[in-house]
RNA sequence: GCCGGCGUAGCUCAGCUGGUAGAGCAGCUGAUUUGUAAUCAGCAAGUCGGGGGUUCGAAUCCCUUCGCCGGCUCCA
């Protein structure tokens, strides 16, 4: 430990500027944290603190407490601080013998700290010291509470101590600093920002969610429909395009198939319970590939078909604890867009690289271009196959990513039980991270169902599988889109793409017929003929975020156009065959907007 | 599942320390015939999430149950 700061250093210049320090983001929240648990011990004298560290957005701090934290209670903390930060005290750093650590704790009944210095294995620990708030810590800190400028505490949360469902839960304080001003009201202006995509908000027309029919289970509307169809026709479309074949396989199956399969021995807890046909135990399915595998194993296969790539839009069922529900993004019924390719060893490599590639130009379709990967490896219990294989399947995985020479963290652990991952997390429009693709290598259940190829000296082979998903749930990729495009479609996805309005009653008529003519043309249309103003009209539509409208009127009867209006404004009179032209292309060419001309 | 919060008309919300429900929008009816983000008027609409309790009296207090929200854990 070389870190001395607090020793050899005095108080800065009451002069000098704070933005002159230039502290590590991770250092100046990690002395937030302690700042604000020291305003907690002012005002809970009887708190037992857990962990405080900085985190990507900012810190937290768990506390053992007799009182309930209310949100009220936030402000009255945030006011503690201030005082402690106009006070200026400096934070201290000392070294204790750990038993020496332990007395000083146990004394102070801080069990928790008590608990984490047993585990350090070091002779010595260090300690804070900030006025009379004394806290185990590595360090660094910043020099004084002074130079902590600019936080906010945001929410209050349970947390079990140590993440273990087994221990007892603690309150966690959220908090966020910056070094600067502006970056804090950024940053929560983001939070606001994010508050009002939220999808199960702003998607309300598309779908719906009822306890009477269950929770966590999705209904869809038809304008949700709609663009899940559009998204699902693309998919079809590219996958064809792509070297991959169709299938369809049934949702529920003898539950012998998932024994060989090994999900009722490593993937029980995520299944629903059984039901009796005819005296068999069927189960739901959780996943598609036994279904994949079934339809590979009833042909016999040579060496010259692989990779074959079969590819279902495949609904499964899996049981999520209620608590962790949410919306689209968290359901207990959803589809993947899964495929399973069946392939020879020394293809492995470059299929992934394949798969990558294809996987980051669907993405790209709908906007998407900045993406986080991570590799998922094996998981510490609750695996099938050989240590050996899957340090082997690990390094190819490591292989075919570091060949497209993309960056990417290990998620120690993280891995399918039968093999490991690379999950790639999405980026969207506001920054924020989303675990959809997701694409991993299985040397398992090819062996498990004893399936093979013929290879090229006439012998048995058991092929390797790829299991992929580029949207990886239809229902979270959806939901994600709402939140990232914050409804505003683009034209090609649009659940309703353009909408006739007739300026007032006398119009009816021809609206009627540039309607008929746009939906006989596939043009997904609708139309509002009510009896009302067209300014109302028009603020109906655009709060259903419908990209174009068609207002027609006496100069457009008289002319046989249509004025059309964008989002924002009009962008010009057609007639309706070059309408028509112009959103089948938008349709066929998957375009944003409308072509100007 | 766990911790905390919440649950009033289709939607958004009001209803102070208990005296048995109210607004806007949406809906319906009528009038108006509208040129780029709300025409006017009238009508109808809630066993105040469900169950139990305290009380002369409960949307309001207590218990319980279901669901939702913010997290934890988990995940596509």
């Amino acid at each position: 430990m070389t870190w001395r700061r607090s020793q050899v250093r005095f108080l800065p210049h009451p002069k000098l500027e704070m933005s002159e320090k230039n502290y590590p983001i991770e250092t100046l929240r990690h002395s937030a944290a302690h700042i604000m648990a020291a305003a907690v011990r002012k005002i809970y004298k009887n708190a037992a603190f857990g962990i405080g560290p900085s985190i990507a957005t900012g810190f937290y701090y768990d506390f053992d407490l007799k009182e309930t934290i209310k949100p009220e209670d936030l402000k009255t903390i945030s006011k503690e601080m201030e005082k402690i930060i106009n006070e200026a005290i400096p934070f201290k750093r000392y070294t204790m013998k750990k038993e020496d650590a332990i007395e000083f704790f146990s004394k102070r009944n801080q069990l928790y700290k008590v608990e984490l210095i047993k585990e350090i294995p070091d002779a010595e620990v260090s300690i804070y010291e900030l006025g009379d708030f004394v806290d185990l810590c590595k360090g660094p800190h910043i020099e004084n509470s002074s130079h902590l400028k600019h936080f906010k505490l945001l929410d209050i949360a349970g947390a079990y101590w140590r993440g273990s469902e087994k221990n007892k839960m603690l309150t966690r304080i959220y908090g966020t600093a910056f070094a600067t001003k502006q970056e804090l009201a950024d940053f929560l202006k983001m939070r606001e920002e994010a508050k009002k995509r939220d999808h199960r908000i702003i998607g309300k027309h598309l779908f719906s969610i009822h306890p009477q029919a269950g929770t966590g289970l999705i209904h869809w509307h038809p304008d949700g429909a709609a663009l899940l169809n559009t998204i699902e026709t693309f998919w079809k479309k590219q996958h064809i395009l792509n070297g991959y074949k169709l299938v369809r396989t049934p949702h529920i199956a003898s539950e012998e198939l998932y024994r060989i399969s090994g999900h009722l021995q490593n993937y029980s807890e995520f299944m629903y319970s059984q039901m009796d046909i005819e005296g068999k135990p069927y189960r739901v399915r959780p996943m598609n590939c036994p279904g994949h595998i079934m339809i590979y194993a009833s042909e016999l296969h040579s060496y010259r078909e692989l990779p074959l790539r079969l590819a279902e839009l495949g609904t499964v069922y899996r049981f999520e604890k209620s608590g962790v529900l949410h919306g689209l993004l968290r359901v207990r019924g959803f589809t993947i867009d899964d495929a399973h390719i069946f392939l020879a060893e020394d293809q492995v490599i470059g299929e992934i690289i394949n798969v990558f590639d294809f996987t980051l130009k669907i993405l790209a379709s709908f906007g998407f271009d900045k993406f986080k990967i991570y590799i998922a490896t094996r998981p510490e219990k609750k695996y099938t196959g050989e240590l050996k294989a899957w340090e082997l399947a690990e390094k190819s995985l490591k292989e075919a990513v570091a060949k497209k020479g993309i960056a990417y963290e290990i998620d120690e652990g993280g891995g399918a039980f039968y093999g490991p991952k690379i999950d790639i997390k999405i980026k969207d429009a506001i920054g924020r991270l989303w675990q959809c693709s997701t694409i991993q290598f299985d040397f398992n259940l090819p062996e498990r169902f004893k399936i093979f190829y013929i290879d090229k000296d006439g012998s048995k082979r058991t092929p390797y599988m790829i299991h992929r998903a580029i949207f990886g749930s239809l229902e979270r990729f959806t939901g994600m889109l709402i939140e990232h495009y914050k409804a505003n479609f683009p034209l090609w996805l649009a659940p309703q793409q353009i909408r006739v309005l007739p300026i007032s009653e006398k119009h009816t008529n021809y609206a009627k017929s540039v309607f008929e003519k746009l939906k006989k043309s596939e043009i997904r249309v609708s139309r509002d003929f009510r009896n009302l103003s067209i300014n109302k009209k028009i603020k109906e539509a655009l709060n259903e975020h419908i990209p174009y409208l068609a207002i027609t009127g006496d100069r457009e009867i008289k002319e046989k156009t249509v004025t059309v209006r964008g989002r924002k404004q009009n962008i010009g009179v057609f007639s309706i065959e070059k309408l028509i032209e112009k959103l089948k292309l938008a349709n066929t060419q998957y375009k944003e907007t409308l072509d100007k001309d």
